[in-house]
DNA sequence: TTGTACGCGTTATCAT
DNA sequence: ATGATAACGCGTACAA
């Protein structure tokens, strides 16, 4: 129990400006001159207000201003969870070009259900958020594709692709999985197993059609089995190698396309003692420390998270200050860069 | 330019309940009745309003609401980055506590800056949050803990301690720590360094105690040089490494305390040829996929920072619902976990 | 330069 | 059961 201050203990009193001006003697439209760059104040006057809303820790209530039309200069960001460091990378960089710019982001969690990605629009809508960044987990999803048609807010897609006139940003995976795909082609790999997530979204569509397109342009069939594409978690990644491993004729390498999938995929190969790479070659996306320090270090398609929210930001900021329509369609593109490391090589004679 | 329905293509109108009163032909009143559980509403009014609702898309003003007095069931989560996934683990953790109780947990990082945290301490206020977990960067900021003190809102620290009668909840890093220098100490080791930040807040406090009383107790002199304790970030621990490396007489083994700091360290071993467990043991914290999967496998000192937000949300949600003293003080810790590895071994001859 | 009064959109209290 | 109206706290046009 220490003396603290005078600090209400239990309910602290709603204080206002009413209160600020009786304390400093004088009207409450001084008070409002004095913290809004009053063009006009007394000195003496602007300090007695001043040390009136001091004395009593007056702040003005959002709430009130908004109403009177003063902006929230708030924006949102949704997506599945924040654990996910692609995420909070993204809402970083984001976050940073906002805050320079004046906004609050708000950042809030779907789990991947529709049913919070709606309720969380409303939510945003209520709360007059000005923008929200999204990356929505189902792209057929009609029900939040209503929803973000009709809300009083201009909307950036994030690593995803609606037919609705919103920006979007994205990572050039297409190229980054057909660059991959190439080079284990170009070391001799037939049988190349990609395991992914995203069935329904631009991220997945892009990542297939590279990964079809390298196999297609170099006249190799591909075999729908090597493909297992339902999920980014990692016991998926341990799961789907175990299963590829023990199949009649398994793979000679594996793309493992999603930030958790690499510690499952790796996880697997060593529990079956399998060589990395000699006996398997092995590509991961995005990098990451485990990648970098893995023994051997892990070949990957990399991609700037952080830099893709700021570029979300950035397009966002675009539209809020008017430069570009509402709902203006662009896309903006990142590019994926493929850093070779020691994972891969020819595949066992 | 696709044939889009009808929404407002540059500013939406803002509709109020008088609109849809307008529309549906009844008075404002019972729009409000219809949307908040109305006891007495004909169903004909009642369908008629919602009709109207649906057809204007009306949504209430959030900031309407808030000045009615309606609560904005709205709570603050303020660290210094989100991409530490130490902190988006316990936002995660938080939010589902909260979101669970109706709550909504608005994320803000503060970039470790003092500035920045009194600035988002004033954000929440205005906004008139109900609530706040807040990781403090110094504790010893008196400006920032003098807008603790005053806020409107009861705060709950994460991995802090105040002077401040706020709740708290951390992981038991003294208990930790004390542990796993006991163990190299029992597999011989005398010369033990530790590489850590937080130099002046309660984890770092905790960990350099533990380090300290284990080294005590087994009668073994402490040397000033070994504890380096000046960051968390990755390059730290990889010119630490790099530097104790240089010393005339180096450690046998080097305990890392913080998320980033174990891939620097590694990697500076390894630019030095240094082999694990060999030539040097290796202790690190948290527990990581790259810890997990490293060759070796790295000993770590394990904590569920995803738990440790819970028990932040829950603490504070005691005290949102009046269970609990607005400044009631409360220390909820969790258990750190020694989990053994291949990492660590006896000093070489 | 400073004070007064109105309105923002909602909920709640009256009447009807 | 429903309609009219006051009040919440703030910014601002207008009056003094």
């Amino acid at each position: 129990m220490s003396a603290a201050k005078t600090t209400p203990a239990s309910r602290p009193a709603r204080i206002t400006v009413h209160d600020v001006a009786r304390v400093a003697g004088v009207a409450i439209g001084t008070v409002s001159r004095v913290v809004n760059q009053a063009p006009s104040v007394t000195d003496e006057i602007r300090v007695r207000v001043l040390a009136a809303i001091d004395e009593l820790g007056w702040t003005p209530s959002a709430a009130a201003q908004n109403m009177r039309g003063v902006a929230t200069r708030m924006v949102g960001f949704v997506f599945s969870d924040m654990r996910n460091p692609l995420y909070s990378a993204m809402a970083k960089g984001a976050e940073d070009v906002l805050a320079n710019a004046g906004y609050m982001l708000v950042v809030a969690s779907s789990d991947g259900l529709e049913s919070r990605e709606t309720q969380l629009l409303d939510l945003f809508s209520r709360r007059r958020a000005e923008g929200l960044l999204f990356s929505i987990e189902e792209e057929s999803s009609r029900d939040v594709a209503a929803a973000i048609s009709s809300a009083p807010f201009p909307t950036v897609m994030i690593e995803r692709e609606l037919a609705l006139p919103v920006g979007a940003v994205g990572a050039d995976h297409y190229t980054g999985t057909r660059r991959a795909v190439e080079y284990l082609l170009g070391l001799g790999h037939r049988r190349i197993a990609m395991i992914s997530g995203g069935r329904r979204n631009r991220v997945g569509r892009d990542r297939s059609g590279g990964y079809l397109d390298a196999l297609a342009h170099a006249g190799v069939e591909s075999d729908p089995a090597l493909l297992r594409l339902d999920s980014f978690e990692a016991d998926y990644g341990y799961r789907e190698t175990q299963w590829l491993l023990a199949q009649a004729s398994p793979p000679t390498a594996i793309v493992a396309l999603g930030s958790h999938l690499l510690s499952g995929v790796l996880s697997a190969l060593r529990m079956k003692g399998i060589e990395v790479p000699g006996q398997m070659s092995l590509i991961a996306s995005n990098d990451s420390e485990l990648a970098q320090l893995a023994t051997p270090a892990i070949t990957v398609i990399r991609y700037d998270s952080y830099q893709l929210g700021r570029e979300a930001a950035l397009l966002l900021l675009r539209r809020l200050e008017g430069k570009v329509a509402f709902g203006a369609e662009a896309r903006v593109e990142i590019p994926t860069e493929f850093v070779l490391r020691e994972s891969c090589a020819a595949p066992p004679a």
